[in-house]
DNA sequence: ATTGTGTACTGTTACACATAGTGCACACGG
DNA sequence: CCGTGTGCACTATGTGTAACAGTACACAAT
C-alpha cells in the first residue's frame, strides 16, 4: 500500500485516502479479504493524525467497501455492497451535475466531454475485466 | 430570471446561482449583452444576503462569463472567454476524477457510466445548436 | 501482562459559507 | 446638483467541516 497525499489540494485528505484505496481494490493491488495497514501505521507513514485515517476507513465501512474488526484491523470485504440501480444513478448524477456545469462554463461541445470521459473511463476497464 | 435555491443542499448557494446563470446563458434564456438582475434585487428575490449574490457574480466575472460595470449593473459578455484545449481538459479532468472514484465505489460498469453521462449531456445539446 | 488494534471522546485551530451591517464610489435621470 | 440605484470593499459574527492533538477505553493476539 503506497498512497500519496497532496496537502495543498482542494480534495480533503480523508477523501484522497478513500479514493486511492477504492482504486487499489479496483486495480487488484488490494485483494478481497486482504488486510489494510492499521490506522496508526498508515497515519505514521503519511505523517497524518490517526483520526484523519480513521475517518477515511469509517467512510469505507459505511460504503460497504471494507470491514473493520475491533482489535484486529481493517479488511477488504469479500462481498462488496451492492447498490441498486436507482442509488447508483442518483449518486452518479450528483457528480455529473458538476461536470455539466463545468462543461457549460468552459464552452465544451458534447463530443469533447465524451472524449474526456472516455480517457478517464480507462481506469474502470481493469476492474470490469474480473 | 427565475432561479431556485436549495438551502439544504451540499452545494453552496453562490455555486447554485453561478451554475444556474451559466445554464440560462447556454439555454439562451439570458442572451449576450443582456443585463442581469442587480445584486441587491436578486438577493431580495431569493431572500439572501447581497454578499452571497455578489460572490456568485464575482466568480462569473473571474471566469469571463459576465462583466460588471460599477454603478450600472452586470451584463452577459458578448465575447465569451475562450479557454484553450489544455485548460478545458485540465478542468474537466478534476471533475472526472471524482466521477471515476464514485463509479469504482458503486461498482459501475463503463457502459453504465456512459449511459448516465449521455443523460446529463442532453443539457449541452441546446447550447451546441447555436 | 504487553502490544497492537479500532473506537470514542474532548479540545483546538483553520478555513469556507453565509449572514448582517456599513460606508464609499460610480452612473444615470430628474 | 441631488437622489436613487448600483457595484465594491470592509468588518464582524455564527455555523459547519477538516485536520490536528491528546486521551481513554475495549478487544484480540501473543
Amino acid at each position: 500500500m503506497e498512497l500519496s497525499i497532496i496537502t495543498g489540494s482542494q480534495v480533503p485528505i480523508y477523501r484522497q485516502i478513500k479514493d486511492q484505496i477504492c482504486q487499489a481494490i479496483a486495480n487488484r493491488t488490494l485483494k478481497e479479504g486482504e488486510k489494510l495497514p492499521s490506522i496508526r501505521s498508515l497515519a505514521d507513514q503519511l505523517v497524518l493524525n490517526h483520526n484523519t485515517v480513521a475517518k477515511a476507513y469509517h467512510e469505507l465501512v459505511k460504503d460497504g467497501v471494507i470491514e473493520s474488526r475491533h482489535g484486529r484491523g481493517a479488511f477488504v470485504l469479500q462481498q462488496r455492497k451492492v447498490f441498486n440501480k436507482a442509488e447508483r444513478s442518483r449518486r452518479l448524477k450528483q457528480v455529473l451535475d458538476l461536470l455539466i456545469s463545468e462543461a457549460i462554463l468552459l464552452n465544451c461541445t458534447p463530443e469533447e466531454v465524451r472524449e474526456e470521459v472516455e480517457k478517464s473511463l480507462e481506469q474502470l476497464h481493469s476492474n470490469s475485466g474480473k
